[in-house]
DNA sequence: GTAAGAATACTTTAGACAGCATGTC
DNA sequence: CTAAAGTATTCTTAC
């Protein structure tokens, strides 16, 4: 099928052709299917197979008929702002409005309803929700990426109440796309939509397994000739085969540990030309100032880069993260060492991908990666522009392990998708959400709410999950976070065959409702509530840390034990009875709050990693995330008019983001003024604006002319 | 006596979503 | 509780 069939403006083709003359099979299977139609798809086909071409017809069909409103669903904010810049670059000249909007960028309040495309995460379109944004009745396209995720355990019920709630507020028309999974089917007859299943890809994908073979190694494929490379240590002959062949390979491994060890072995194992290595050490000396001061992750980074390898993990932070993609990307860094981040956020494929290791500690023992997931790895392989063809290679330790990895990863299916709702700490926070929401007034409308979910579909009969809704209610109104009306109501005369004899009223009170809003789960808000009394900082750190969002907390490593009580100890402090936590929990709680508490007074990140073994990137997340939960904590405590404390949540909150003193508040306020120079200026007596303003020369000395410039401009605004 | 290398013991374990943009001692 | 890789420490061996 051409793009000129489908009935586009030429403008539009214009763009679309700069793509593709044709739809491949899949894209014309759903244009058939009545893509343009409003027809409700389900499309599971493999990563990279232009699933996003599929979304974007949906979408403009939607924008050119009566210029319709659509939200667009992704698992990950990387991937949001990736589809954000790739559609603004398209189809802003269109007059099409595009707006990206997760956590860390706006409100989400009236601002949307002027645009036409929504980017939104899950979590924020179910923030959307709970805001009761006035725009969501009028959406006329519901786009959802990666819907398997209705699998998982802690992030697949936000899906599914997203999607439940949406259904029942829009008429619109609803786009899922999926990896190929086992029961797609169940997914399309839960949405009423059409099945579009396919297994093509642009760029034909090899599987493979390799062994060790004598003193050689092979690899096996599946539908090709086997190859033998020479070496016998596995990982260096794997690379320096893709060395050879001038290409790059992606190396996945189960931990972080693991991946850094690889990328180091690996560097040493492979040959580079001289000109390479110059190129790579500008590369090395950019990654070692990453941070202020450089840490001994950036040091060790560094000596990768310098060998033309490197490892990629959560514990990066975004700036190192960003040389290592830009740099595997031009072609300057040969071998990737990485944990499955990569499988799932940024695109970033490879000619070869080699997957080392196919089990995960679960914490008694190892299970097998599920399916989907090695094959989302697998996926990575083949890069759309330089090649046309990718491979896929297991690594076996064994022959024996060869016959295993074949059997269940390169002939196995993929499992099917199950419902996770009835999770018991995830339906806690969207009990209250629904019934915050008002999408539920009474207890057999919450039962009409769940009945028509994704699990009601899949199990029959929701008196499981309805059992533990029962629970929570009673757990929210002991919060006083719901009121559970004394006298049975008849809300209204359409009584459904599945109703209770007795209806009784569901309703939020007023912090039930801020709860919802804030996003916390019901416990955390119930917890930080508890805390609200005369504390020192330190109680209240410890408080916040408590809460699920902050979890796990840091590991108490064997060695630390001694020094750690004796820390307890000097603060005096125990945990409250109603935590319900043994000794050993409490001292993983502690040393967090000790961390954090290193942090708002001051003490940089390559301390923090001596001290505490964390690394720059996982410090940054926790930091963020306190800073959330205090916000939260502030904004409860104004809910309950205590000002006093509200007060002093906001300046925890303040300091865990800057990891500043008390004292250095006042400057931090500043444009361009960050922990490090409020430092600065404070030792030189400036200890609040008014002191600057009454010394501007001191100030160019201190923090040199551009800077200075730019905040004494603020300061005489003020 | 010593240094390289092997055997053994001990330690550790993936990822990433959400709020709001503010106010004084 | 059903594991495995990486790292630190001790032991062995060859000179």
């Amino acid at each position: 099928m051409r793009v000129e069939e489908l009935g586009f403006p030429q403008p539009l083709v214009d763009i679309l052709k700069e793509e593709a003359e044709a739809l491949n099979p899949p894209q014309a299977a759903a244009v058939r299917a009545g893509l343009l139609d409003r027809k409700n798809l389900v499309v599971a086909s493999p990563t990279a197979s232009g699933k996003t071409l599929i979304a974007e017809l949906a979408m403009l069909k939607n924008f050119l008929r009566s210029r319709g409103k659509c939200v667009y669903i992704v698992p990950l904010r990387a991937l949001a702002s990736e589809k954000y810049s790739e559609f603004t670059g398209k189809y802003r000249k269109l007059g099409m409005k595009i707006a990206l909007s997760i956590g860390d960028l706006d409100s989400g309040d009236t601002w949307l309803e002027g645009y036409d495309t929504i980017i939104v995460s899950n979590e924020k379109m179910d923030s959307l929700l709970r805001h009761e944004a006035g725009w969501i009745g009028s959406v006329s396209l519901v786009i959802c990426d990666e819907i398997h995720m209705l699998n998982d355990v802690s992030r697949g019920p936000t899906l599914e109440v997203v999607l439940t709630r949406l259904r029942d507020m829009c008429d619109a028309q609803f786009l899922a796309l999926s990896a190929t999974i086992k029961n797609a089917e169940e997914i399309s007859q839960w949405l009423e939509a059409t099945l579009v299943k396919s297994s093509y890809r642009p760029i034909k994908l090899h599987y493979g397994v390799a062994y060790p073979d004598g003193g050689s190694h092979a690899i096996e494929y599946e539908e090709k000739e086997s190859i033998v490379i020479d070496g016998d240590e596995a990982e260096s002959a794997l690379s320096n085969d893709v060395i050879r062949r001038n290409k790059q390979a992606l190396f996945f491994v189960s931990t972080r540990r693991s991946a850094e060890a690889a990328a180091e072995r690996i560097g040493k194992a492979i040959q580079l030309s001289g000109e390479e290595k110059s190129r790579l050490k500008k590369i090395s000396e950019e990654a070692l100032h990453a941070l202020p001061h450089p840490t001994k992750q950036c040091r060790r980074l560094a000596s990768c880069l310098a060998r033309g390898t490197a490892f990629h993990h959560a514990g990066l932070v975004a700036a190192q993260r960003r040389i290592i993609e830009d740099n595997f990307r031009n072609g300057a860094v040969k071998i990737l060492a990485a944990t499955p981040t990569l499988a799932f956020g940024m695109n970033l494929p490879a000619w070869r991908v080699y997957i080392r290791d196919v089990k995960r500690f679960n914490g008694y023992g190892s299970d097998y990666l599920p399916v989907l997931e090695v094959q989302q790895m697998a996926g990575r392989a083949g890069r759309p522009k330089y090649d046309k063809e990718g491979e896929a290679v297991l690594v076996a330790k064994t022959e024996h392990e060869k016959d295993e990895l074949k059997e269940r990863y390169i002939r196995g299916e993929p499992e099917p998708i199950y419902s996770k709702l009835s999770v018991e700490p995830v339906l806690r926070t969207h009990v209250l959400s629904i019934v915050a929401g008002k999408a539920a007034n009474s207890r057999n409308e919450l039962r009409e709410f769940f009945s028509k979910t994704f699990f009601a579909h899949q199990y029959g009969d929701i008196d499981e999950v309805m059992k533990k809704v029962e629970k929570i209610l009673a757990e929210l109104e002991s919060y006083s976070f719901v009121e559970i009306g004394k006298e049975p109501f008849i809300l209204n005369d359409f009584v459904p065959a599945f109703a209770l004899d007795k209806d009784y009223r569901v309703k939020a009170t007023r912090v039930g409702r801020r709860v919802s809003e804030l996003y916390i789960d019901p416990q955390s808000a119930f917890r930080i509530i508890g805390s609200m009394k005369p504390a020192s900082d330190f109680q209240y750190i410890l408080a916040v840390g408590k809460c699920l969002e902050m979890q796990p907390a840091l590991r108490v490593k064997s060695g630390e034990t001694e020094s750690i009580e004796k820390e307890i100890e000097r603060f005096g402090v125990t945990a409250p009875d109603v935590w319900d936590v043994d000794y050993e929990e409490f001292m993983e709680l502690f040393k967090t709050a000790l961390m954090f508490n290193d942090w708002m007074n001051e003490n940089g990140e390559d301390a923090l990693m001596n001290r505490y073994g964390i690394t720059p990137g996982e410090l940054h997340t926790r930091m963020t995330n306190a800073e959330w939960l205090f916000y939260a904590a502030k904004e409860l405590a104004l809910v309950l008019h205590k000002r006093g404390i509200a007060s002093r949540f906001n300046r925890l909150r303040l300091r865990v983001r800057h990891g500043v003193k008390e004292e250095l508040l006042r400057l931090i306020k500043l444009k361009g003024v960050g922990r490090v120079r409020a430092r600065l200026l404070f030792r030189n007596g400036m200890k609040s604006p008014a002191d600057m303003k009454k010394n501007p020369e001191r100030i160019e000395i201190l923090l040199g002319k551009g800077v200075a410039r730019q905040i004494l401009e603020e300061l005489s605004r003020a």
